[in-house]
DNA sequence: ACTGTAAATGTAATAATTACAAATAAAATT
DNA sequence: AATTTTATTTGTAATTATTACATTTACAGT
């Protein structure tokens, strides 16, 4: 999808739950669009010298808003919590050594459950996470 | 494995990575045979009871040390982490709505990865994490 | 333009976890 | 068995990520 394509959809997605388009959520997801799995802190950061009266709570509340609206995903391997869109399926590989998280095309990884898991659970979502060491910290042990 | 042959096992691998056996140790092996997933706030709490010395400390001094020497998996799901044995491989479901963390048996999920992952990662664990809504929580929306 | 209200802001609180220094106790050595 | 070494335990005091709250601002409907 088009950058600006996705930044409509998600404006749309935004008004469609009774939400407020603003400026802080539009340069949010600008970010999240540019940034690899961020931190909170990592978009703030990122946004303070073009955003100087943007305020670290408002990076929290519109992380929590967008992910109430189902617009992006969070994770929280780590001490703080990662954050990316929820337009596309993939899977990921956690590194053990830099903590690095990397994303895993969906066709490199065919996933099978079993019918009877249905049984039991309402599954909405699948998604395999490999750990191990990645290319840069290969070589050098745990 | 039988209980007394794993705490056999655990003491084993404590000595070769040249830890010390300690009654704290062993304790906190056993609450985690015997709980869910339990976060270290739960493990406190659970052994304050017969064992009022404990300090809160020795709890996560513990469970990082244990997860260091390969004993124990971390999970960081929630707000706070979850520990597991490690000795055994199996998948986890996350209930969106109340939080709650199932394992699912290997056996009710294949999982097959392209060849050519193993050619950027060095891939020592694949886990499959299903997210969705669980037994209790159906029927009543997220 | 006017208005209702959701969202942004800043500060202060909270919760989970870690740092640190002193006391204790495994386990190696004598 | 006593002694010694040093990893581990303990309690307190930080630290870090995140949330609560009260006030101000600004989106969007009229």
């Amino acid at each position: 999808m088009k950058k600006d394509n996705l930044i409509d959809v998600v404006m749309e997605k935004i008004k469609e739950k009774g939400g407020r388009v603003t400026i802080q959520r539009l340069a949010i997801i600008n970010v999240l669009l540019k940034l690899d799995h961020p931190t909170a802190e990592e978009i703030y950061q990122f946004m303070r010298n073009e955003f100087p009266t943007l305020s670290f709570t408002t990076v929290y509340n519109t992380l929590h808003s967008l992910h109430e609206m189902g617009i992006l995903r969070e994770y929280r391997f780590g001490e703080a919590s990662r954050f990316e869109m929820a337009e596309t399926n993939h899977h990921h590989f956690l590194c053990q050594k830099c903590g690095g998280m990397k994303d895993i095309e969906d066709s490199n990884i065919t996933v099978h459950l079993d019918e009877k898991l249905s049984r039991h659970y309402h599954i909405l979502n699948t998604e395999v996470v490999l750990k191990g060491l990645c290319q840069d910290c290969m070589g050098e042990g745990i």
